[in-house]
DNA sequence: CCAGCACTCCCTCTTAAGATAGAGGCCCGG
DNA sequence: CCGGGCCTCTATCTTAAGAGGGAGTGCTGG
């Protein structure tokens, strides 16, 4: 068993440091080695500490929180990486866990559980909450969008017309239906509008 | 001046609620007296304590941040109520401000900022970025939406057609266009996608 | 080499959406 | 009391969206 677990922090929002801060330090077992407010930050202090543990939150500035996963798995294929976000769709969640991250938590979860998914990860165990699994597991089931797609769906989520789209994407309106239509139904959506809703709920795109 | 500014925390994660406690507690001349982890507790803990500063998130649960502000002021006229939250769309910032919350800040926001935020509130001194002051006069050069718009916003935003929103609250189709169309010059829209999107961005609705 | 997928383009047809214009009932505040 | 929002309903018309087909390219992996 580790003397120390040395944890390395990357969010956003300073309040959010402090509490993993104040909670961690507080701990005897664990200690933090770096904070980091953006995504480059976040894989600048990975590979100066290399700490056991990296907690990461999902939005940050600079670099995506799934583009770090990959970039500091790439540097060290065995780190442990516990994601902490506010986010609960289920893309976010498979995206993270698919990419090799070892946990995945909510920011509403009680000290104790983020204390004991902390020490999990540390331990190269998994930890994952019941309700994120089975959310993983609700993806697995349902059918990916193509990058095409997802270029549309951005657009149409923006509000665009067909015509509109196509302009942008240098495609036909016709394609730009073709497209749209895929989207309708791999989401299950009858019209654009609950697309974009579905969408937004799954995690798949960002306001 | 104050030997002790008295501080009542609300928010629903333990993380940002632990950093706040560290952040203000480590200050000589402020104290934190009590945490609520929803809108009914920060109610509760107010009547209670009393406090000379009331930190509140704008979203939780059972209560919601608005309606939390508009009580405490119920029972206190001169509290002084600091919102801090990840929300910037202007229709937040303006509903808190109008109703009486004396600040307004951001979870991104530095320490300093956030200290110096409470300090000038417990003061009865507003304290406002010039970016959160710029969104609340911007949101008031803006027409509001009607109770009614506000209703058949949020099924649009559902993805309703106008049928099934008409079906719902029981008016014509006919009807639900006239709103729709209402909403939509109010946004500034062209389609009901579009205004979504509108509405989204300026926090009218929420998922 | 061929199957499979992603991307593109094309067609027709039906329905929903949005633009435009008018109008009556309701309630509140000047 | 009367004007002015708000909510409701009406009607017509144009255009965009979505359903339902098919089909050719190019790339990739078995």
């Amino acid at each position: 068993m580790k003397t120390h677990i040395r944890v390395v922090l990357a969010d956003d929002h300073p309040v959010v440091r402090d509490g993993l801060v104040a909670m961690v330090n507080q701990q005897a077992d664990m200690e933090v080695v770096g904070e980091a407010g953006d995504g480059e930050e976040a894989i600048a202090l990975y590979e100066q500490h290399r700490p056991d543990v990296m907690v990461l939150d999902l939005r940050m500035p600079k670099r995506d929180g799934v583009s770090v996963v990959q970039r500091v798995l790439e540097i060290n294929p065995k780190a442990c990486i516990l994601i902490m976000t506010t986010y609960d769709g289920d893309e976010d969640i498979f995206q993270c866990l698919s990419q090799g991250a070892k946990g995945y938590l909510l920011k509403d979860a009680p000290r104790q559980e983020i204390l004991s998914a902390i020490r999990a990860v540390s331990e190269d165990r998994p930890y994952t909450s019941s309700a994120v699994a089975a959310k993983a597991l609700q993806r697995m089931a349902k059918p990916s969008l193509t990058q095409r797609e997802l270029d549309v769906l951005q657009l149409v989520a923006q509000g665009r017309s067909n015509k509109d789209i196509a302009r942008r994407l240098s495609i036909t309106e016709g394609t730009a239906k073709t497209h749209v239509k895929a989207i309708l139904t791999k989401l299950d959506a009858i019209s654009r509008t609950e697309a974009v809703a579905v969408a937004h709920k799954r995690g798949l795109i960002r306001l």
